[in-house]
RNA sequence: UUCCGAGUAGUCCAACUUGGUUAGGAUAGCAGGUUGUGGCCCUGCUGAUCCGGAUUCAAAUUCCGGCUCGGAACCCA
């Protein structure tokens, strides 16, 4: 009988999770630059700390269970509801701003489709207790030096910005007789037809053709415009005006769920837009409040492993893997002399792969070279009768004789 | 949950239209040629029709259901 894996996950051999690895120390490496700490969360809490934001509803969408103590769990499909958790539980004894990241193995119950998938890993930042606009404008910064740790530049991807009071403002001042229809139709709104899009925004605004004008602008025409009919966008140019035109792009139809973001949100497309938004964030300054503790503004981004795999590839910016071992190839009895050897090299600080099957040398260097591995210690019988181990190196075929 | 397409050795592909010998090839793996110098080459071996049912003398091939994969809708935290 075969079983195969679960549906919407990943099997990942060593040659695959060599990329995982690549991209957690990308993850690693920038949130560390930054000044980000590292924190972990269990995979499986009670549900209602993601019932209490999202409702009832969401278990749809969640694997969740009763354990053998009829408590409702599930596996976390975000971590956001969980670092509010540990904000509420352990956070009044944390000097304010806390900057941690995480890189939660996420579990969604969804049919799996082109970057969606049921398992997968995102990449978690947040800045918790301080709410001047640098904090945003820190995790933006962060999410973006990410993308360039995988050699992606502002010609690869754009940051696009919106922010939920200025949604907020127009429907004020244009007139919005249903705002939440309102929210939901932006939202929709590249995935409709122009016509259908339209139609909707008819009923729903009074001056839609202002809106109409509006969202045919960009940059700082957009900016002016907005200013003019009475919009405050001082919060969200100062955001512009520090990261740069370059990488942001104001987009009124950016909104992102519901849920618990309150002013300033963002998502990354890749330019030729062919996948899933990169990463996508915002301010939610409510969250810790509603969860019971105190009013502390946060703002914070997620990155999905699976549509930044897919954009990896096809940039064609998945690097190669150097093997830096080095292989002991055996010639006869000398297994002992080679734990010796093996072990003087470990305490070097060198990664060794000892042969360990009857192979001649022959098949011992295409063993080694299928690992990747470039330097081979070849240590025979006779030559070690005379005091020497050979070493070769597979690439160029020179060989030098060594002291063992 | 709904709609569309696809499932043949580990991987890629052929045979399916028009049912009919032992399901063919490439590549990978294993062994040998060649147990002290690989990558080329040669020989041999291992290894597959997703599962279940129907039609039929006969099913990889036709039909139905399921499962999985890919894509889309919904949703997207």
């Amino acid at each position: 009988m075969m079983i195969q894996g679960y549906i919407g996950t990943r099997d990942f051999l060593p040659n695959d999770w060599k990329i995982m690895n690549y991209l957690f120390d990308v993850w690693k490496k920038s949130s560390n630059s930054m000044g980000f700490e590292e924190y972990e969360a269990p995979i499986i809490e009670d549900v209602k700390l993601f019932t209490a934001k999202s409702g009832e509803e969401i278990k749809n969408q969640l694997f969740w269970f009763k354990d053998k103590g009829d408590r409702d769990v599930c596996l976390r499909a975000e971590l956001t509801p969980q670092l509010a958790r540990y904000i509420v539980n352990y956070g009044k004894a944390i000097k304010k701003p806390i900057k941690w990241f995480s890189m939660p193995r996420l579990f969604r119950y969804e049919k799996p489709q082109k970057g969606r998938l049921r398992e997968f890993f995102q990449f978690n930042a947040d800045i918790i207790g301080e709410e001047s606009i640098y904090s945003t404008i820190e995790i933006i910064s962060l999410a973006i030096k990410i993308l360039e740790g995988f050699n992606l530049t502002n010609k690869d991807f754009k940051v696009k910005i919106n922010s939920r009071k200025i949604i907020d403002s127009l429907i004020k001042i244009l007139g919005v007789n249903d705002s939440l229809a309102f929210y939901l139709l932006l939202d929709k709104k590249s995935k409709m037809e122009e016509k259908d899009f339209l139609k909707e925004l008819k009923i729903l605004v009074t001056d839609y053709k202002r809106l109409l004008q509006l969202l045919s602008l960009k940059g700082n025409e957009l900016f002016d415009e907005l200013k003019n009919i009475g919009v405050n966008i001082d919060r969200i140019k100062s955001v512009f005006e520090i990261i740069g035109y370059d990488y942001l792009e104001l987009d009124l139809s950016i909104i992102r769920g519901l849920d618990y973001y309150t002013d300033i949100v963002f998502e990354a497309f890749d330019t030729k837009n062919e996948f899933r938004a990169i990463f996508g964030g915002g301010e939610y300054n409510n969250l810790i409040k509603d969860l019971g503790g105190d009013n502390l503004p946060a703002v914070g981004f997620g990155m999905g492993d699976t549509v930044l795999l897919e954009l990896l590839k096809s940039k064609k910016l998945l690097p190669e893997f150097v093997n830096d071992s080095v292989f002991l190839a055996t010639i006869g009895d000398c297994y002992k002399d080679a734990l010796k050897i093996k072990n003087k090299l470990i305490s070097k600080g060198i990664n060794v792969d000892l042969n360990v099957s009857n192979k001649n040398l022959s098949k011992q260097f295409q063993y080694a070279e299928s690992k990747g591995i470039n330097t081979v210690y070849i240590i025979g019988e006779q030559d070690l009768k005379n005091g020497i181990i050979v070493k070769k190196d597979l690439k160029t075929g020179k060989e030098e004789k060594i002291k063992a």
